[in-house]
DNA sequence: TCTGGGGTCCTAGGACCC
DNA sequence: TCTGGGGTCCTAGGACCC
């Protein structure tokens, strides 16, 4: 059986923002959502002011500013690049990786070196990665992947790599608080305090008839996984959706300007299908008014298409039904987001009984237009060329990025000047 | 004034069938 | 008074993750 190893950057958007800023070493930072919201990324010295991610902002800002924290609007491009530059380095030292998110990825490690071997290596990958991405990227390997994620975070409070060997399970696992288990969230963990189970250790003597029944097939599996067997699969990461979507930084009344917010939104899925070269069966349109105020109004329509597809027009044209059937008059809404799912692969296409030859060379028509467009984008970038209906608002111009950092690696007059 | 965005999985319960 | 038993499929909502 393999060992199962986990890649894990430390505070991920917040270091990305240091990495061209030597000036801020050691400086406490803060990055912020879209429309400059909530805080998404903060360093220790951040967390010592007694910050919690997910704060909103404004309720902090004079706090930051008096400390001395410099702010970040989220940098997506930069991040984006920085990860996978990561990765193509993980790449060249193991094996099967599997992106879990844009700064973690779970790889598999061979058992027959022994535990100096193990940590030896996963020392060098650390220093590597942080020799040439500047990068503090923690590493920690175990039996399965629950318990790399425990090594993991040991890795982070000491020089960035641990092996939780077999041997070591029993006594880490024994005084682990149940609310550091990965995939045991603060209900559940409030629900097995009250059982008077406050350790990873007490979990794992349980029975399994009891944690079946309390805390479902879900719970199960994780108390397996600290048993050591393996029970979260790869598959288990198979994309099944995805979304695009964004508050607004003013409330927006009218139907044409929440169409246009969605055709935005439908540009950028049809680009990531395109990518992926998947097609989308179903579309879906949520729009939502202010959930922290009263008369909050959120609703959700979505419509089966005919024929799957990736092209933008057409997710914009069953927006726009959907949009007919939830938009009420007199709201002010504060976001709206566009889902699809139902994927098909690219070259799978099933025609309807009804379906004219001529009906068929359109969709191919539709088909290279999604893929010519697609081109457009990669070389010329991803402004140049978006549906007419979009021409007054672009997604980015919806919300508000004040703190936004050059793109220092993928922008040619972004790219960092030395003195 | 201001409160993110993007995912996954599971379960209960309703609708429907024989 | 009292209303079967065994399925499937779908959806909303809850819980979790980053």
């Amino acid at each position: 059986m393999a060992l199962v190893g986990l890649a894990d950057s430390n505070s991920f958007f917040a270091s990305c923002e240091k990495v061209f800023r030597p000036d801020l070493k050691n400086s406490p930072i803060v990055v912020l959502s879209n429309n400059d919201g909530c805080i998404v990324a903060l360093t220790q010295e951040v967390k010592d002011l007694g910050i919690q991610r997910g704060e909103p902002y404004f309720k902090v800002e004079k706090l930051l500013k008096k400390s001395g924290c410099a702010v970040f609007s989220s940098n997506y491009t930069l991040y984006q690049d920085i990860s996978r530059r990561i990765f193509e380095i993980l790449g060249i030292f193991v094996e099967d990786i599997d992106l879990y998110s844009i700064d973690e990825a779970f790889f598999s490690f061979p058992e027959y070196l022994n535990e100096n071997e193990v940590s030896s290596y996963i020392n060098k990958l650390h220093n590597t990665l942080y020799r040439r991405t500047g990068m503090k990227v923690s590493i920690g390997i175990g039996r399965t992947k629950t318990l790399a994620k425990i090594a993991n975070h040991i890795a982070k409070k000491n020089n960035g790599a641990f092996y939780l060997s077999k041997e070591k399970e029993e006594k880490i696992i024994k005084n682990l608080p149940i609310k550091e288990v990965w995939g045991i969230g603060y209900r559940n963990a409030y629900k097995l305090e009250s059982f008077k189970i406050h350790t990873a250790g007490a979990l794992i003597e349980k029975d399994d008839k009891w944690i079946r029944k309390n805390f479902s097939i879900t719970g199960l599996r994780t108390v397996y996984e600290l048993r050591g067997i393996p029970c979260i699969n790869e598959d288990d990461y198979r994309i099944r959706s995805f979304a695009s979507g964004i508050s607004f930084q003013k409330p927006v009344t009218s139907f044409e300007e929440l169409l246009e917010s969605l055709a935005c939104h439908c540009s950028v899925v049809a680009s990531k299908l395109v990518s992926k070269n998947i097609k989308a069966g179903t579309v879906g349109v949520q729009i939502n008014s202010n959930r922290f105020r009263d008369n909050y109004y959120s609703s959700f329509y979505y419509i089966k298409l005919t024929q799957s597809s990736c092209y933008g027009p057409t997710f914009i044209k069953a927006c726009r039904s959907c949009l007919e059937h939830i938009y009420k008059n007199n709201v002010e809404y504060k976001s709206s987001r566009v889902f699809v799912y139902d994927f098909s692969f690219s070259q799978d296409r099933q025609l309807s009984l009804f379906d004219t030859p001529n009906y068929s060379s359109l969709l191919k028509k539709r088909d290279n237009m999604a893929l010519c467009v697609k081109e457009i984008e990669t070389s010329e970038g991803k402004n140049v060329i978006h549906p007419a209906i979009t021409y007054s608002k672009r997604k980015h111009d919806l919300s508000s990025r004040k703190y936004l950092s050059p793109c220092y690696t993928t922008r040619w007059k972004d790219i960092a000047k030395v003195y």
